[in-house]
DNA sequence: CGGGAAAACGGACCGTTGGTCCGGATCGCG
DNA sequence: CGCGATCCGGACCAACGGTCCGTTTTCCCG
């Protein structure tokens, strides 16, 4: 099953909207979302952050969410399906600006600047990334095993990675390259770095430049 | 809180036996266990096993498993703790006999060969075990997550490739080198590449062997 | 502006599951 | 054999994800 990439943008309407009066299924856009509706995907959105970053991973639960964001629990659950589907489109919402950066930003990140860098450039991004929201992707994992693998972000980071190492190397296998690579990002593997190993950031990403080098050389 | 390495080996008794004569509470060896309770202890890995191994993952139940070995649920409970450490129990009787090819088996597994070679070997090796039961692995990381990194399996993986990673290239920082390796490893990745990707086995270890490669070079 | 159908709301309700508890059966030592 | 320590088992509990449906809100159209 293939999950819609940008949740918050294309709601998961029931039904479409009747055209008209024309008779064609139009497969066009989904009905536009109601008033109400989007003012409470705004202000679940929001409750889900803000309890997320205080109280962490499994203890906030549906309902708890439901409550803070002065909803009922009904309504989050029309809204994103699932806990899974919350989390995603929370994770979403952070991802989509460094997905801008990558495409249209300065260097090193966007284009412009040497292919080794952009690539160093870019796992340090993702590194920064995940110091501010790996909690976030912890419970998301947890809810459904390899749901980040299924997410819009991951295919776009992979892609992302994987025309950087072509570039360096045309001969390489670069699309499993690039999965090993990203690979060192999971985030259960840094939390345990960070907290029970004790390796600091600089350190990590000293580690994360070298094998990316390795990799391209 | 560090878990037990071999949970099968020092079961949780309730209480320590009380020493005969002497009065010092000595933290020596815990009362054996009654034959009773190894025998359910038996059971209870044999069904776990097996339902595991038809059914996949989430569909096993704690409920499940005690019917399936002829035993109540709480007998399940007390033996084992909570669900995460019956699966951990479960992967770690597997895990040891790896271990145990590495420490004292033939080469290029264990001592003997090149350590290059012994590198690669383990990386084989240990996907061979992925794909026996990289199931179980996933499973058992939906429960408590970052899991894995806290098992006595884990800490004997990476310290075996660290002393690898060590000997061939001293000046690294091999601690960590060999976390980032271990990473390619991830069952969630490895289930994602096999079954949404379609990379076969053989693609997999040349990509793995590549990667080991240019870390030790 | 008013009315009515479609859509959304909310919270009571349900089923499942991990985990606990305790009266009664078992073990094993002396 | 007898008796305390240990273990058994399944009824029981609480929590949580998810559903349902009577009520309210929206918004379109005349």
């Amino acid at each position: 099953m293939v999950r819609l990439w940008h949740t918050a943008v294309v709601p998961r309407t029931e039904s479409m909207s009747p055209m008209s009066r024309v008779e064609l299924p139009v497969v066009g856009e989904p009905a536009p979302e109601r008033a109400d509706a989007s003012r409470n995907r705004q202000k679940i959105l929001e409750a889900a952050r803000r309890l997320f970053a205080q109280r962490g991973l499994a203890e906030v639960t549906m309902e708890t969410v439901a409550r803070e964001a002065g909803v009922g629990k009904g309504t989050v659950f029309r809204r994103f399906g699932d806990r899974g589907a919350l989390l995603e489109a929370l994770l979403d919402e952070q991802e989509r600006e460094l997905q801008e950066r990558l495409l249209r930003g300065p260097p090193p990140l966007g284009p412009g600047a040497p292919t080794r860098d952009r690539l160093t450039a870019f796992l340090d991004a993702l590194l920064d990334l995940w110091e501010q929201h790996g909690k976030l992707v912890l419970a998301s994992e947890t809810s459904a095993p390899g749901a980040r693998y299924r997410t819009g972000a991951y295919a776009a980071w992979h892609q992302h990675t994987m025309l950087l190492l072509a570039e360096c190397r045309p001969d390489a296998d670069a699309s499993l390259d690039a999965h090993l690579l990203l690979a060192a990002l999971d985030a259960q593997l840094l939390t345990h770095l960070r907290e029970e190993a004790a390796v600091d950031r600089e350190r990590l990403a000293r580690g994360l430049r070298e094998l990316a080098t390795r990799l391209s050389a």
